[in-house]
DNA sequence: TCAATTTTGAAATTTTACTACGCCTGATCA
DNA sequence: TGATCAGGCGTAGTAAAATTTCAAAATTGA
C-alpha cells in the first residue's frame, strides 16, 4: 500500500500529492486519523483526500485507513533496528519487542550446544540451590529462585556480596551454586565461586571466555551481545530467563512425579485462594 | 486481538457474548463492515457492540475495526506445543522456549492497543516510581526498578503485603506507584492501591477485567494466558518484562537529553570498572 | 488574453458512530 | 408471593464523520 502511494506519487495533483507524501511521512497517524484531521494536517480540504483516495482505487476514506492499518502491522521479521530519537513511542516500542524476539530466537537456535542435560542432572542432585546474582543479575536470581524452589526443592537468591561471600564459606558438598554474571568479570563473585567451601558445584550463567567460567563446573553460554546503543535494553536478561525456564522445566520432567505433584501444587495455591 | 476477545468471552452478557462470537466467526466480514451491519448480522443494537468495545477497552467502534484488521493480516508463528512426560531434556527446552517467543510476537501484535503513549506521558511526570508486586511479579518489579532507575528517576521496588501497604499510606501526589499482578486479585494489593493517599498515579500491570484494573488509571493489559499445562511456565512474566523494557526506552526518549545521558553513564559504569 | 479544462474547497447531504434514557428481565429479600 | 432493585438491552435522538454537489480559482493551450 504505502509503496503503491509512492509509485503513484508523480501522477497527482499539486494538493493530492502532498496528501500523498504526508501519509507515507505518517502513516500510523494516519491509520488512527479522521478525515477532517489528515486533511487538516496536509493544508487541504476534505473532498481532495477523499478524490485522492478514489484515484488509488479505493472505495473511500475508510477503506484507506484500513489498507494502512493493515500495511502498518505487516511483520517485516524481527530483525534489529535501532531505536532513533524521532521515533514515536509505539515504533521503539516495537523495535525493542523485535529486540527481544530476536534473541530468545537465537537462543532456540543454540539450544543443542549448551548442557542442558548436564545441567539437569547437576541440579537433580542438589541439597540445595542457591542463586548468585549482582544488579540486574540478581533479579534474575530472585525470578530463578521463585521458579525452581516450586520444584521442592531448597532454593535461594542472594543479590548482595557480603552474602554471596558467606554462603560461599559455608556451602556444601551437595550445595549446588547458580552464578549469574553476564560478563564475569565482578571480582567478588569470582572470588566467592573460587573460594566456595565443600566442594559446591558452580553452575555459571555468563560468558563462556570470562573468569568467572573458569571457576564453574559447567556454563551456560550467555553470549555477549554488544549494547551498541544506549536505548538497548538488556535483551541478554530476558534471554537468561528463558533459559532457566527451559532448564527448570526440563528438571521437573526428570524428577518426576514427585515435582510435578509439587507443582500442581503450587499452582493450585495460586488459583483465587481468597475466593469465599 | 481475536485471542483477547475469545478470552473475554465468557464474563460478557448475553448479547455481548453474540457479538464476540459473530466477530471470531467472520472476523474479515466484520472488519470491513459498519457499526449497523454488525449490529443486524448479530442479531442486537447498535448500543451493545459499542459497549461490547469499550468492555475489550477499546475506544469504540472505530478502533476495534482497526484492531481487527491488524489481527487478520499478520501470519501466526512459533505455535505452542504443550511439553509431554517423555520428551528429552532439549525438546522440552525447545518447546518452553518456542512459547516464550510466542508470548513476545504476542505482545508485539498486540502493542498499538496498547497505551504506551499515556504510560510514558504519566511516567515522564513521576517525582518517584513504586513498583510494586508480589511472588514472581516481585522479581518483575525488582527488574523494573533497577531498569527505570537508570534514567535518573527515583525508584524503588516494593514486594511484600506490609510494604506495599505501608507505601500507600504516605503516597504523595505525583508519585506513580506501578503495581505488577497476573491475575490482579490478590487483596492487600488492591486495596493499596485503592487507598493510596494524596491521589498518587496507579499504573496497572495486570488482567483487564480484575478488581485491580479497576483501581488503576492506566492498565496495561497482561493477557492472562491458560496455564494449562504443569509445565508452563510464567511466560507471561517474560511478556511483563518485555513490554517494561518497551516502556522504559519509550520514556527515555521522551525525556530526552537529560536521560539519555544518564543511561550512557551508568551503562559506562558497567564497563569493567574493575580493570587495573 | 480568452475560453476550455482541470483542480480545489465551501457548503450541503448522507451516512455512521455514539449517547441518553427508559423499559424489561431476572435476582434478592421480606 | 410480591416489592424492590440492579444490570442488560434497545429505541430514539444527537453528534460527528464521510461523501457529494457545485461553483470559484487555477492552469493550460491557443
Amino acid at each position: 500500500m504505502l509503496a503503491q502511494i509512492e509509485n503513484r506519487l508523480p501522477s497527482l495533483s499539486r494538493a493530492e500529492r502532498r496528501v500523498g507524501q504526508w501519509l507515507l511521512a505518517h502513516p500510523r497517524q494516519a491509520a488512527e486519523a479522521t478525515l477532517a484531521e489528515v486533511a487538516g494536517a496536509c493544508g487541504t480540504s476534505e473532498p481532495t483526500v477523499i478524490r485522492f483516495c478514489r484515484r488509488l482505487g479505493l472505495g473511500g476514506f475508510r477503506e484507506l485507513t484500513l489498507r494502512l492499518t493493515e500495511a502498518l502491522s505487516r511483520p517485516v521479521g524481527y530483525v534489529h533496528r535501532d531505536v532513533v530519537a524521532d521515533d514515536k513511542a509505539v515504533d521503539a516500542a516495537i523495535k525493542v519487542l523485535d529486540a527481544s524476539i530476536q534473541s530468545l530466537i537465537e537462543v532456540r537456535a543454540e539450544l543443542s550446544s549448551i548442557p542442558i542435560e548436564r545441567a539437569v542432572t547437576i541440579l537433580a542432585g542438589a541439597r540445595q540451590i542457591v542463586f548468585a546474582g549482582l544488579g540486574a543479575s540478581g533479579s534474575v536470581a530472585h525470578d530463578a529462585c521463585h521458579k525452581f524452589f516450586r520444584l521442592g526443592i531448597p532454593c535461594s537468591a542472594l543479590t548482595d556480596t557480603p552474602s554471596i561471600l558467606q554462603y560461599a564459606a559455608i556451602a556444601e558438598a551437595s550445595d549446588v551454586m547458580v552464578v549469574i554474571s553476564k560478563t564475569g568479570q565482578a571480582p567478588e563473585v569470582v572470588r566467592a565461586a573460587a573460594r566456595r567451601s565443600g566442594g559446591a558445584t558452580v553452575i555459571a550463567l555468563t560468558d563462556p571466555g570470562s573468569p568467572l567460567a573458569r571457576e564453574a563446573a559447567l556454563v551456560l553460554p550467555c553470549l555477549p551481545q554488544e549494547d551498541t546503543s544506549v536505548y538497548t535494553p538488556m535483551s541478554s536478561r530476558l534471554a537468561q530467563l528463558a533459559l532457566l525456564d527451559a532448564i527448570q522445566v526440563a528438571l521437573a520432567l526428570a524428577l518426576g512425579e514427585p515435582a510435578i505433584t509439587k507443582l500442581r501444587a503450587s499452582k493450585q495455591a495460586l488459583k483465587r485462594p481468597w475466593a469465599h
